[in-house]
DNA sequence: TTAGGGTTAG
């Protein structure tokens, strides 16, 4: 009988109906016909409901399975990451002398771990006739990138007779993930053809490496070129816009998603949240949370972490409870980071403890150094500094820069110089190269008096080449934008935003504003050291913001770094004599001034 | 007679 008259019904839809099929095939004899069992093979490898070890299984039966049953094999080991098993069952295929064909080496040269195993694969790409082939070459790009091999990435490409836009994406791609942008930049521009997948591909490189502004050029240019903005287009400049704080465009980006009819999946859904979160509209991120269809467990991280960064600790917890009761997704290791973080940045101590252990008796996930950060976080934060040492000195792994960064914090909160500089001393050693470090240390010293010590911290800075990260502050206005520097007078309207300024620290001043110098590395004298601080970025941000708003608007301000404590009290007494709330995203958490008090409650 | 590649959130 010939076998496609007993082809089962494509595609179909669950393992039970699969299982049906295959007995059918049984009784009909068909036990041993690659043809037949291929469609049965094919569903359980590589759909989404189906069972790859019913998969391993039914290929066990097989007694000559052929190169199109080991190619499905390989596509689905490179799927569910499993390499070893890929270059096992390829040596078995070369054992039964079957030869590989033009599908054979795109799955496994993706699916390996070790670069040689690449080069391996490579010679065999050769050895058998595919050196000429576009789809195994695209991969084999692939392939070397991902093992930071730029060189051999290249050469790939320049063997390809035909190179199509896949190829040329791939290279963008490829030096995209290297931090390559300019590169990327100009291989982009070197296309040929591109298509919507090229254009997302440049634009997210720039906003993978931080460089905004040219994602929010590209992209208009995408638009001016008519290139449809499709759901990997909105992902990629959701996160532009989540990056800078630009809630203006992530909100034309998300009506452009409802307007073009794009399906919200479980990553977009959760982009939109995050963009919402992360530009300070907290309440908005919840709502659109709320009606997301598809929940996977980075949309309920995403929105529990969203309440965290916003001091909103308990609504943090009951959306784990929630996240829990609905059982749909399970809570991972992340869940619990954000549960953690929420009840550090809220001082929630007990809770914190309660949360810690019910992840390991309840849930069964050890704790790994992102969780013993936060238990340090949270009671150093909290003032309990000797229990943070001792959660540092009993936890199983040795402690990075990060968990000791986060006692160092809590030491320059606390003013506690004896254990800071112990803890400072180790972090910079762990950190050399992160100029964060030596400015807490810095200001521990300053917030001390101890100004000798701030100026050898400074010179080991200066000696090892380490430069202090700029500052910088930023404020969407009329959908672009703007970008301040401590001091800077790039801006068009500088000197009326200085003009503003000197009016905003006049009428602050009135009600008891008096200039902290504690947060400032300085080599100044006393009576000089107060005007570096007037200019800082925050604050012309918001003067640029004053300047351009209305009464009672509104402010909001991104940071890079984290808000210095003198701009924090400027920014609560400005939000009370100008009647109008700020929002300031710093590095770690989301300040809400309003009416003279913060959200952070000072304990930031 | 069976099938492909490059892009997106946390």
């Amino acid at each position: 009988m010939s076998s496609c008259l007993v082809a089962p019904p494509w595609p179909c839809s669950s393992m039970a109906e699969v299982r049906q099929h295959h007995s059918l095939l049984l009784r009909l004899g068909l036990s041993t016909d690659n043809y037949a069992m291929s469609r049965i093979l094919t569903f359980c490898s590589l759909s989404n409901h189906g069972d790859i070890n019913y998969a391993l299984k039914l290929f066990t039966t097989l007694p000559n399975p052929d190169t199109f049953v080991y190619n499905t094999l390989f596509k689905a080991f490179f799927i569910c990451d499993s390499p070893s098993l890929s270059l096992l069952f390829y040596s078995h295929m070369l054992q039964r002398s079957l030869t590989p064909n033009s599908f054979t080496f795109p799955s496994l040269v993706r699916a390996c771990k070790l670069q040689q195993e690449v080069k391996q694969l490579h010679a065999h790409v050769l050895k058998f006739g595919f050196g000429a082939d576009t789809f195994t070459l695209n991969n084999l790009i692939h392939a070397y990138f991902a093992f930071g091999s730029l060189d051999d990435a290249r050469r790939v490409f320049y063997t390809i007779p035909n190179p199509n836009v896949v190829s040329w994406t791939s290279l963008v791609s490829g030096y995209s993930q290297l931090g390559l942008v300019d590169e990327a930049f100009h291989v982009f521009e070197l296309m040929p053809s591109k298509n919507g997948v090229s254009w997302n591909a440049m634009i997210a490189c720039f906003v993978k490496n931080n460089r905004f502004r040219e994602a929010f050029d590209l992209f208009r240019k995408m638009r001016v070129e008519e290139v449809e903005v499709d759901r990997f287009v909105a992902a990629t400049m959701l996160s532009a816009c989540t990056g800078v704080g630009a809630l203006e465009q992530g909100k034309w980006i998300h009506g452009c998603v409802e307007r073009n009819g794009i399906v919200l999946d479980s990553k977009l859904g959760t982009a939109i949240v995050d963009m919402y979160c992360k530009c300070g509209c907290l309440d908005k991120a919840f709502r659109v949370f709320c009606r997301l269809e598809v929940k996977g467990a980075s949309s309920w991280n995403c929105m529990i972490g969203g309440f965290a960064m916003h001091g909103r600790g308990e609504d943090a917890i009951r959306l784990f409870r929630e996240m829990e009761e609905e059982g749909v997704v399970v809570p991972d290791d992340i869940t619990f980071v954000n549960v953690l973080t929420a009840c550090a940045h809220s001082g929630l101590v007990e809770e914190g403890f309660f949360y810690f252990r019910y992840m390991v008796d309840v849930h069964g996930i050890e704790p790994n150094k992102e969780h013993y950060g936060c238990m340090v976080d949270l009671l150093a934060r909290a003032g309990r500094l000797e229990e943070a040492k001792k959660v540092i000195y009993e936890m199983p792994m040795s402690p990075d820069a990060a968990v000791l960064g986060a006692l160092l914090g809590a030491c320059r909160i606390h003013g506690n110089l004896v254990l800071g500089e112990e803890v400072g001393k180790r972090v910079i050693e762990l950190d050399p190269g992160n100029s964060g470090r030596y400015v807490t240390l810095g200001n521990i010293y300053a917030r001390c008096g101890k100004w000798e010590q701030v100026a050898g911290v400074r010179k080991l800075m200066n000696d090892r080449g380490v430069k202090k990260e700029p500052g910088f502050s930023m404020i969407e206005m009329e959908g672009m934008v703007n970008e301040f520097v401590a001091g800077g007078r790039d801006h068009p309207l500088a000197e009326a935003i200085y003009a503003k300024v000197h009016e905003m620290l006049e009428a602050i001043r009135v009600v008891g504003y008096v200039p902290d110098t504690d947060d400032v590395l300085h080599d100044l004298v006393e009576e000089e050291k107060e005007n570096p601080l007037f200019y800082h970025s925050e604050k012309l941000a918001i003067a640029y913001g004053l300047l351009k708003t209305k009464r009672g608007e509104t402010l909001r301000v991104t940071k890079n770094l984290r808000v210095c404590k003198d701009c924090h009290q400027a920014s609560k007494l400005i939000s009370k004599v100008y009647d109008c709330d700020i929002i300031i995203r710093d590095r770690n958490r989301f300040h809400h001034f309003s009416n003279g008090e913060c959200s952070c409650k000072d304990y930031w």
